[in-house]
DNA sequence: TGACCTTTGAAGTCC
DNA sequence: GGACTTCAAAGGTCA
């Protein structure tokens, strides 16, 4: 059974390979000055829309250095995209080569100033956010403190659609969890990467377990008064609230914390606390559905072993039922996911894009051009999801979840990977290239359409930069060639990272670029990352930059992003069945 | 109506 | 321990 684990069991955060990256002083240096909390709303809300309006300004200086020290991908993909789709998004994704949107670092997620709200009131589904910097509530975790399984029955009225960890009204879930500090990771919770505590499998410092948490939520009330009711979720319609409340909010379980009403009732509402006896019916204690329980109605397919802890010897039938009955709890989210749920409105507003799939695209990209200090707040937001589930709900295991969707995946991939073992077979597992994307629609939107991708010197810098760049992950799934097994294509990108190195020192990264250049960049310093993210260099630890071959080569100032896109847009994309126009 | 697509990451299973 | 699988969000698409 999935318990906390009393002390350094708190592995839950970032991978190793961001551990790695934090773990150089060049990186705070660079993250300092980004992360300034601001005090007053109306000044953050200013410099946010400032920052949004003003393309041209380079974000936060990522990519140089350090930045080759992006984290590998955790895995490769055995999924090829379609080629449309990926050309699509390559002309699409452009535009999106901007400095990341967040402006600092631990940050608070607050509705789009513009038009956050539907017309009914209600926070807009995926509505963009902006960001307020505010102190992380960590709960103070005693060791032996566990929760029962509270997935108890849930009321029927629990939609579906209500989402696990996340408000259902698009207050970012990670509200409260968000740190409210100039400093990335506060003492008492430092993300992995930051952590004092030594992984025993890397020797690298981990985070330390939630008991050593700050019991306090050092958050300014000031700040707080301004920010929307943290439940959100609960609080959809001109604030009244869905469910009745009791009046003065929450009462934390936990009359110690120093932390307002409003930080409470969303620490409560989240993720029910962990001294607080299991709701009965998946029902927060104060009566309200939790946002994590999902209706048993969810579709259930037979029971899954396991999920009932002290087991059973009931029949399969009862066991059934009673699976039926739990609710469905779904897993925390993953820093991509958290990232992707609130960038997407973003994107599909400047982009003419609507499907997900074409969208997820351009996240992917985005996610990886993102500074480590931006993908990092993500890891360590994941990471405190993942803390508050499994206090939250420390009998659950992803296993319960499993088989509740129903999946054609498998057989897919299973004729996908034959048909690439034999590519004479017909292989059904993909459509045909239907275009997700609309062809060749520009991003409508101002930002997309004078914004070249470097604009942002840390975004495609980042990507190219990274030695063992997580972009691995997506150039591979991308790029379905794998680069890593291609000791040729390994040493051609050698080369022309070379080159890009060369050029770097006359190009600039404000150069402009087309669109389909710097579209395409992105999956080409992917690529290149990939090439080069092959194991060896997928180290946990920061390893020097010009100690290794190829991963040096990418290990170019951001300024050699043009030139690095002139030639990776085509390298890549040569070792692709689909060339670039 | 529901699976698929697409992305990354976490966690599970399997060998 | 590595490889592989599933799920998490999202919404248009398609069977």
């Amino acid at each position: 059974m999935p318990q906390l684990e009393p002390t350094g069991g708190d592995d839950l955060g970032a991978p190793d390979e961001l551990i790695a990256f934090q773990d150089e002083g060049e990186e705070q240096d660079k993250g300092a000055g980004r992360g300034s909390a601001h005090g007053d709303l109306d000044e953050l809300k200013s410099s946010l829309v400032s920052e949004t309006e003003n393309r041209g300004v380079p974000g936060p200086v990522v990519g140089s250095g350090p930045e080759a020290e992006r984290p590998p991908p955790p895995r490769e993909s055995f999924q090829k995209p379609r080629d449309s789709l990926a050309e699509a998004v390559r002309r699409q994704d452009g535009s999106f080569f901007k400095a990341p949107p967040y402006p600092g670092y631990p940050f608070l997620m607050l509705p789009e100033l513009g038009s956050p709200y539907l017309a009914n009131g209600a926070l807009s589904p995926g509505g963009a956010r902006t960001y307020l910097q505010m102190k992380w509530p960590l709960l103070d975790v005693p060791a032996g403190a566990t929760l029962k399984d509270n997935r108890s029955p849930s009321p029927a009225h629990l939609s579906n659609k209500v989402p696990v960890v996340q408000h259902a009204h698009h207050v970012h879930p990670l509200t409260p969890l968000i740190t409210y500090s100039n400093d990335p990771f506060p003492p008492g919770s430092p993300p992995g990467h930051l952590s004092p505590e030594i992984d025993p499998k890397t020797g690298i410092p981990r985070p330390p377990h939630p008991s050593e948490l700050p019991p306090y939520y050092p958050l300014s009330p000031g700040a707080v008064g301004q920010l929307p009711h943290p439940l959100g979720w609960l609080v959809p319609q001109q604030g009244q609230p869905m469910y009745s409340i009791p009046a003065g909010g929450f009462r934390h379980p936990y009359p110690a914390l120093a932390m307002n009403a409003s930080m409470s009732s969303l620490m409560s509402s989240r993720f029910s606390p962990h001294m607080v006896p299991p709701p009965t019916h998946g029902l927060h204690p104060s009566g309200i559905p939790h946002p994590t329980i999902v209706s048993p109605i969810v579709k259930q397919e037979p029971s899954q072993p396991g999920t009932s802890p002290g087991g059973s010897s009931k029949s399969p039938v009862a066991v059934k039922k009673e699976e039926e009955k739990k609710p469905h709890i779904k897993k925390p989210l993953n820093a991509f996911m958290l990232y992707m749920k609130e960038m997407r409105a973003k994107v599909v507003a400047e982009c003419t894009l609507k499907e997900s799939a074409a969208i997820n695209q351009i996240l992917g990209r985005r996610w990886h051009s993102l500074s480590r200090e931006e993908q990092a707040k993500y890891y360590e937001l994941a990471r405190k999801e993942r803390q508050l589930h499994s206090q939250l709900y420390p009998t659950w295991s992803a296993r319960d979840n499993y088989g509740k969707k129903k999946k054609r995946k498998r057989e897919k991939l299973a004729q996908q990977q034959s048909h690439d073992m034999d590519s004479s077979l017909p292989s059904k597992s993909k459509k045909p290239c239907v275009p997700y994307l609309p062809a060749e629609k520009p991003c409508a939107s101002p930002a997309s359409s004078h914004g070249s991708m470097l604009d942002s010197p840390a975004t495609p810098s980042a990507a190219l930069a990274s030695p063992a760049a997580p972009a691995a992950t997506h150039s591979e799934q991308a790029q379905p060639l794998s680069l890593t097994t291609k000791p040729e294509a390994r040493a051609q990108l050698a080369v022309h990272s070379t080159n890009l190195t060369s050029k770097a020192s006359s190009s600039s990264s404000s150069s402009s670029s087309s669109s389909s250049s710097s579209s395409s960049s992105s999956s080409s310093s992917s690529s290149s990352s990939s090439s080069l993210g092959s194991p060896p260099l997928l180290l946990s630890r920061p390893i020097p930059f010009a100690s290794v071959t190829p991963t040096a080569l990418l290990s170019s100032p951001s300024s050699s992003i043009p030139a690095a896109l002139a030639v990776l847009q085509t390298q890549p994309l040569s070792l692709v069945t689909k060339p670039a126009d």
